[in-house]
DNA sequence: AATGAATGAGGCTTCATTCAT
DNA sequence: AATGAATGAAGCCTCATTCAT
């Protein structure tokens, strides 16, 4: 059968792809790229080590593969926020929500916020983590000068309170991942509220 | 000489076991504890990879003294920065400006943050790790009450805003260690003033 | 085909332990556990080095394995000795010369015989080797009684006479692995008839 | 003073050699070549580990000249078993006694008879002890030709007896260097009446 | 003489990667 | 496609040896 069709070969590659690639996340999030072991990752995906080699030609790959996907993803997340209907407020909390309900987004930011210190990728990949982070900055920054523009947020320069934003998300984040979780949760909403007078 | 004062050769040790400690603070930060070489280390330390066993047992042993100095550093900071005398605006203040201009204080974060999720260590010790780092929270629950009380610090749990200063003070070292720094770098009086009305 | 055939993949794997902990007898015979290299062991299996991780964990494992096996290899010839029709005379040589003819026998004794003074093994392991050294020693001492009893061997306790018997043995294999076999090699006649009258 | 007395600061060199050799013997036999430490011998020593490098100028040095010393100790021995007064049958008993009340000729044979086989000594000394062991058999095997000549020991090639007493020798030190001593303890006048008829 | 800090060669062990099945 | 046996590069760690004091 899938001799005969190859599209759906194709769909069937992609798939696997994306399989393994989404098992990879909990792997680097928690031990980092240096000591996840392509056979952690082949346990989790539910194949074999060997296996994961007719999908990705090395770990390095995989990580870089799997670090692009995620910022794709947090950007369109960005991009979706931007363009809700509403307050700047109220988009800025479905962005956060968006992104706390999520425990691929969380682990996700956090195995991108490590990428661009690592050895072990191409030069020209470690230029492109930051220009996509970058780029993804911008719906914030949009977000924040409208909500400037009605009054309710903070004045300041956008990029910095922008920034200030993206540091909160990932120290929250990073802070419920961690042990201070039992001491104090912040929700989004206080979260998104330092943002605003 | 060595030999007639041992008192100065248990300096001459204590010294030289903390010069391979400030020598692989940079080394865990950039690398974490996996990718991070015992040679990396020596090399930073400007001995030969061998003596660094004349001090540490492993490289294990190392990470984990790493952590607990820049814990208890960190922790003698944020008593200080209660203990100082003013309104709690700026004692944040303080703390954070104390913080952001020490490149090892802000790279030790950096380490201890991601010390808890690492395998390699042993569970006594990572149990001491979130242990401390509640603890290190403390002076800065206080200074929130402080500033609450004064009626210049945001309204609600004291420990959640404590954590939420923790998350900025993180999530704006790290976007300093990496490419957003280029967009947009918040001052510390930025950081502090979103915890104020 | 081993997908398709777990009890020969079983068998498989049954037979590459074997391969090396055979291949490994002379090797820890002639440099003792500290001296022997896993790429001495690897080189005689005709492994490569990292293999022999697949199907012992360590030196040491590979090694207490090795001891185990040997013991209970000569439990067994010993147990088939004593078992054999005919006087205790003739058990006794029929053991002497299974032990002699066999190079992995006398090899194996010597590995045996000094991994009670080893570091580097677990204390229940460590325990383990003296206990079946004195199991293996009672079929030699039922031997002993039946010749007492027979009137064919000296008087004295068995216990004694066995020891002696274990330490002519030893000592004659010793001797051929070193020099003193080009002044004298005694065979096994004579070995068995220090015991009798 | 040292400076004034040449002679003397020879003597107290030779004193300190010898403090080492003997202080090495336990360990080498315990451990081997491979396994013992410079610092443990150092340590045995009540020195320094550099220190010994002062004496010996390498591991391999030490072990070889303690070899040397161990077999020329026992060749004295032997001479002085086959120099005594008296019948074959007390020389033997004599000489078995002398070795086996003394722990450290115990364990010099232990280590002596490991010391061919082993690696990291030149090529001429591995010919010289085996030699040497050659040469400390002569004065036993002379022993045994007296003792047929009275009567009192079995028949055989004097030479074959003579290895078979060396055997025993060895075997029964060795039983009572592990666990086998607490099965039977043959004591030096069975080990000696084995050879008698 | 005596110490122990310092070096680095060498062996153990892990694991990314390949490849026969 | 899928497996896991097999390889070997690379990093941890030990310890023989050197050397400044």
């Amino acid at each position: 059968m899938s001799v005969n069709n190859p599209e759906k070969v194709t769909r069937q590659r992609e798939e696997r792809r994306s399989q393994i690639l989404h098992a990879s996340i909990g792997i680097f999030a928690n031990k980092g790229l240096a000591a996840a072991k392509i056979s952690d990752i082949a346990e989790a995906a539910g194949i074999s080590h060997g296996h994961v080699y007719n999908y990705y030609s090395s770990k390095e790959e995989l990580f870089v593969s799997l670090v692009k996907m995620l910022q794709e993803r947090y950007g369109r997340v960005c991009e979706e926020a931007r363009g809700r209907e509403g307050n700047a407020r109220d988009k800025l909390l479905w962005h956060a929500r968006k992104i706390g309900e999520d425990e691929n987004a969380l682990n996700g930011m956090h195995v991108v916020l490590h990428a661009e210190t690592i050895a072990g990728i191409s030069a020209e990949e470690k230029r492109e983590i930051p220009r996509r982070a970058v780029e993804n900055l911008q719906p914030i920054i949009a977000i924040v000068k409208q909500g400037q523009e009605e009054g309710t947020f903070r004045e300041g320069r956008p990029e910095e309170l922008a920034v200030l934003y993206f540091a909160l998300l990932n120290g929250v984040s990073g802070a419920r991942r961690r042990g201070l979780g039992a001491v104090a949760s912040p929700d989004e909403e206080q979260l998104v509220g330092l943002l605003c007078k």
